[in-house]
Formats: C-alpha cells, structure tokens, sequence
DNA sequence: ACAATAGGGGAAAAATTTATCCCTATATGA
DNA sequence: TCATATAGGGATAAATTTTTCCCCTATTGT
C-alpha cells in the first residue's frame, strides 16, 4: 500500500467527497452495483477498459469509506458480491445528477474535450 | 504540456463530466469564481494550499473546456478577471449538490477518511 | 536602487494513481 | 489432461498529476 506525504484537504463538503470519489472508476462501480451487478466477475466486464486488479484496489476502498460492503459465500468456487450501504445509496442521486449534466451536455463535451486533446498532440509536433 | 498516452473513456455522461471535472483544484476554482472570486490573486488566497502555478494549469483547462472565460484588462499592472461561461454556470447546481452531500454528511466521512489513513500508516510501521 | 504587486510560464522533481505481469487455489466441462 | 471460470494479491512499471524552483514584464512606493 501506499502512504501518503501529503495530507488530503478536509476541510468543507467538496474535499470531503472528493476524498471517497475520486479514482478513476470509482463512480462507475458504484453505479454498477446500484445497477445490480454486484459480483467482481460481473462488474469487469461492464468495465472492461481496466484489469480485475485495479477494480479489486477501487472497491476497497470504497468498502473502506464504508460506501459498499462485500459478502464472501464460502463456496466454490468462490463467490463474492459487493452491495451498496445504506450511506453508499444516499451517494445515488448525486452521481445521478453529475450523469444527467454529462449527457444533457454531451455534444458541447465531447466537441470541447477532443478539440483539447487535438491542441495537446499538435504543440507536441511544434515542439518536436 | 503533457501528451496523453491513453485515451480517456467518453462513452457516457459520467465520463464527460469527469474529464472536466478531474483536477484537485477545478471544482472549488469553479465554485469561487461562481462566488464572485475573479482574480488570479484572489483565488490564490481562497486556495491557499497550492501555488499561484497549479492554478493557473488548472484554469487554462478549464477555460479549454469553455467553463470559464478568461478577461484580460490591459493596464498596469496587469488586471485579468475570470467569469464563469453559460455552459460553467450549468454545472453550478450539480456542484452544489456534490457539497451538499459532503456537508451532511460530514461527520461520517471524516471518520472513515481519517481511519483508512490511520491504516495506511499502521501497514507501513508494520513493514518496515 | 529595491521591494512589492500584478500577471505569467518552462523545466524538472516528487507524489500519486493506474496498469501490467505473474502468481495462488479449486471445480467443472471438453 | 488442459482450458475456463471463480476470486485474490505482491511486485514493479508506467502514466499522470501536482508541486517546486526559478525566471520574466512593468509600475508604484519607500
């Protein structure tokens, strides 16, 4: 594991959740599991575009911020299911309101985003 | 400036809004600027726990992503104000609500924030 | 002459996160 | 017997972000 030189901000709201938020498919697998995919197997391939290991990373930590719990039936082979806690489900609404923004905007996004990437790769060639 | 070497995901509306979003600094810059914090130098001393630089990246993406405009006065010494666009003021409610949550739920999310650090530095003692 | 204030940025280091590679184990089906 | 599916993790590399350090312009005030 690795720890920390420099402490995170907690001092209002916004760093506090950002603190549980942020990882890159953090918000993704919780709203996965909302979804009902709860077991890992399930949740890569909805996500596919990360390995089962930096999935496995993300949802302890999760489970750590107390947002999912993960439930180990001892058969085999194994099987495991992550759920959302009762605080995880208040987390809902929010990411749904940070999903409904992205896709009523989602043209005006994509034309901006893309237009930056493509400033990126053309001062890489002015520099080169 | 740094060019990525992995695409970022633009499949869905969450992933939109975080590539915009994604950036330790942006929301809270965001959010004073809504505020009626414009000023570089303003905005230093609302974010004090990093420099004038770091800001600075973070705003020209921002304003890359057509959240904020960027007004340049052209006296001595130098004036620049920043606004917030339409498009940056959409996002204000959906910040709001990030804080929202964060806010009533303070209590909690430190508790389980300050114990996962609190972890993190017991596996290193036990490491080493 | 010098410091302070206003604005900015390049280069490189440090921190942090994410990805990759390779390993464990058991049962089932071809 | 061998591949597949299930779940997990250590070690290390790579990518990315954030920070630090030092530099620049010009004016005003001491």
């Amino acid at each position: 594991m690795y720890e920390r030189k420099i402490l995170p901000n907690l001092n209002c709201g916004l760093d506090l959740i950002g603190e549980v938020l942020y990882g890159k498919w953090k918000i993704r697998l919780l709203w996965f599991i909302n979804e009902g995919y709860k077991r890992p197997s399930e949740l890569q391939r909805k996500i596919p575009d990360t390995t089962r290991r930096v999935l496995n990373i993300q949802l302890k930590e999760l489970e750590e911020h107390e947002l999912v719990t993960r439930k180990i039936y001892p058969v085999v082979p194994p099987k495991v299911e992550y759920s959302l806690t009762e605080f995880g489900k208040t987390l809902i609404p929010v990411i749904s309101a940070l999903g409904k923004w992205g896709d009523e905007n989602e043209e005006h996004l994509r034309t901006v985003i893309l237009e930056r990437l493509r400033q990126e790769s053309r001062q890489d060639i002015v520099s080169v």
